[in-house]
DNA sequence: CTGAAAGCGCTTACAG
DNA sequence: CTGAAAGCGCTTACAG
């Protein structure tokens, strides 16, 4: 390659890289040798020697939740415009895997790590601490972490939908949450939205009337069918997520329970098919875009040694359908 | 690190291998000391070395399709599994852009390229062949094409969809497709698809009732609302995606049409949310995870220097909704 | 403006 | 079973 062109690989490297310290004939020369050659540089070596790979390791539970897919294709966006590459993980909602993803993230180089909708685990964070991986978690506004987090407060958007339903009359609700081996720090935050709505108005909050359970649609069934059983039935559903509600919605629609009429339900994600289901569905929106849009802008100046300002609150939204009956 | 447990570093590297020509002892010391120092081994220098990154790039036009992402995902364990890392890139549909990325992977050192859903650019695979990256495409069987692909055939199941339409009765059936600057083989594929349907029957094809769209949500709706404007509307409306029978079903939504009894409507893809709508979509199910899967096996074992058979076939499978009424 | 040379942290024949 | 040494392909002071 550089012998190719009479120049050395100095000046090889010279030409790759922005600097105007060519000769612009010599520039030339060694330009149409790359491609006449169809070389590609060795990114390996050049991270080896810069320690820079200019690339940034994601981690996210799974990819079959919209809104975790709108974020990585936000911050691919943002990361692939200023050069970097996107490397992806999938920890399938497993803690263990997730710390081995991290440790493999960071063999393989990255220069960075965004931790997407984060299981309860500290290990994972202090690993990262340990080997100075810079790193932002999203989803959660991390409160009481000193740790950089983008995200929105899971607490107060469970208790805004929440009061949304009792400010329609209900006094009847029961709460149907992921949770089980699952469990992480938004489905608690979660809970305690939903109980501060009920307390705020006097509602009693027994165990009872919440059902915890694994996070998948099945479980939304599941929760159906027990909640239809009782000789009590709720008059709202609140779910804590999407997902779940949906399972319910199905659930409902196999017995033939009629929405809103005969139940109200509300979600919670902002899943962009909500709206379009047979029975559009209340549900809160989540800054998905915007949390790996600010997650890729934030590392990009950790790298790019640019002041910045680490932890950032956005606002969830609530998306009204017709599955919440006003009740006189 | 070596220093520290007293051995060379070739004593180290013996140790992170799997080779078991180190010494039980020596080798306790080696792994006391890794932890002790939390030692990364630097991935950068290895792939130097050894010409392998085990890593492997994706290159897929958004995420937001929920069959692309659970493709991703297959691969992505199954890589996972094998201790290989994914590095993701997001084209947007652009073919400038998916050349510029695939370069960006090649420059990063990836082993080997999966392409999902891929435009008709052939420079991409020439540039893949030309710099000798292994690579397989996925979402097409790529008829008459050397390069390895893995797929399902998009004529046959736009065909297959298009018959069960004609074998409800319908004569009068118009098909909206996604295309325009986004049209690919795919696309044609579908399109041929369509057509020997009709002609099977007898049925004439002629351009008017072909409504070529840019692919995306809106899309559906113009193409209703041009296809409510005119003076003999057909009795069915087949879509290319699902995506684009979404966007015609809001339209019928909003305009006040109902689904069967006013027209009757089909998807393609098999969006695991199609069932859910408020009228479940017949639709093709296209085998998302296997082809992921597949992929993913198939460059393991290239990489690895297993025999394998390269050009692989799935099936689609029709998903029956209540879309579609029967004439009698 | 350009080149010679060192060195990034590994792996791997080669000796012993 | 272990170590000394070469070398993977870059970048970057340092000279000139």
């Amino acid at each position: 390659m550089a012998a190719h062109s009479n120049v050395s690989t100095a000046t090889v490297s010279r030409c790759l890289s922005k600097s105007e310290l060519v000769r612009p004939e010599v520039k030339l020369r060694v330009e149409a040798s790359i491609l006449e050659l169809g070389y590609v540089l060795d990114g390996a070596a050049k991270a080896l020697k810069t320690d820079k790979s200019e690339t940034i390791g994601v981690i996210v539970p799974t990819l079959e939740i919209s809104s975790f897919a709108s974020a990585i294709q936000a911050l691919e966006k943002t990361l692939s415009d200023a050069n970097y590459t996107t490397v992806l993980a999938v920890s399938d909602f497993d803690t263990e895997k997730e710390l081995r993803l991290a440790r493999n993230l960071a063999q393989q180089g990255v220069d960075a790590i965004i931790l997407i909708g984060q299981e309860n685990d500290d290990r994972l964070v202090m690993f990262l601490e340990n080997i100075q991986m810079p790193h932002v978690s999203l989803w959660d506004v991390g409160k009481g972490s000193k740790y950089p987090h983008i995200g929105f407060d899971n607490r107060e958007g469970l208790r805004q939908i929440t009061q949304y339903v009792l400010d329609h009359g209900h006094t009847d609700v029961v709460l149907v949450l992921g949770g089980g081996p699952h469990a992480n720090a938004r489905t608690k935050q979660r809970r305690a939205g939903f109980e501060d709505a009920m307390t705020s108005r006097g509602l009693p909050v027994s165990p009872g009337i919440i059902y915890e359970m694994p996070y998948n649609p099945f479980s939304g069934k599941i929760a159906l069918e027990r909640i239809w059983g009782l000789s009590s039935k709720p008059t709202a559903i609140v779910c804590a997520s999407d997902i779940l509600a949906l399972g319910v919605l199905r659930a409902c629609k196999e017995i033939g329970i009629s929405i809103p009429n005969d139940v109200s339900i509300t979600g919670f994600d902002g899943l962009n098919i909500m709206a379009d289901l047979w029975v559009p569905v209340t549900s809160m929106s989540v800054p998905a875009r915007e949390m790996g849009e600010a997650a890729a802008t934030y590392l990009l100046n950790i790298l790019q040694n640019r002041p910045t300002k680490p932890l950032l609150e956005l606002n969830c939204k609530l998306i009204e359908g017709e599955s919440v009956k006003a009740l006189t």
